[in-house]
DNA sequence: TACCACTATACGGTATCACCGAGTAGCCCG
DNA sequence: CGGGCTACTCGGTGATACCGTATAGTGGTA
């Protein structure tokens, strides 16, 4: 598949939290995930990037955990304003989908 | 709606695209179909920033032609490498929407 | 006439986002 | 000890939609 950069803008991050709202995890397993999904060219920089703004919008709470094969983990999970992000984001996404999907069928 | 900019990034061009492939068309009426269309908030100023940069990148043809009630209009009408565009466009939107609705559906 | 609304386009500047590259660091195995 | 995997940070880049302002033609109306 083609370069899908700007497509995924405003889309990764809520697919981002939508992940994170699953489960607590980290960067680097939300990254294989990503890409275990179809997201194939996600790269851990662009998720780093995503859940450093996820933090500092207070979005998820982080917890330091050692890991048991490398350097410590950091973990996220969702707080209450992250689930309403999370909620806020699925609804942009079904309008916008919504209609691109009626045009795409020529749309009147 | 809320505010949509983000999750429109790559996603409006080739709206559109789309639009001008059904018939040869100018930008205020562009914008006039995009906001029945659901895309409320879509206002001019973006609409021919999008047009310019297809004519920058060879996507279109142009035509101006003068206008019953108004300045001048210029009419745009895909060529061979917009169709091209156009097709790539809807194959990108075809994989990234299943993904992302795979997500959601508690994707695995 | 003077003003306003609608039609129609252009253009400089802004914010946001995904991405890139380089760096740091811990752990394991040959 | 060197390479490969794990794991995170951070400065900078490019693309995109959007904003504000300007210009300009047409028609209505007070």
């Amino acid at each position: 598949m083609d370069d899908l950069t700007e497509m995924l803008k405003g889309t990764l991050e809520g697919c981002v939290l939508e992940i994170i709202g699953r489960e607590e995890t980290y960067g680097y397993a939300i990254t294989r995930r990503l890409n275990e999904l179809g997201f194939a060219d996600v790269i851990e920089g662009t998720v780093y990037t995503i859940l450093l703004r996820l933090e500092k919008n207070g979005l998820v709470r982080v917890t330091k955990r050692p890991s048991e094969l490398g350097p410590p983990r950091k973990f996220y999970a969702l707080d209450d304003a992250g689930r309403e992000e999370l909620g806020r984001f699925w609804a942009k996404w079904e309008y916008l989908s919504s209609r691109i999907d009626k045009l795409k069928e020529g749309g009147r």
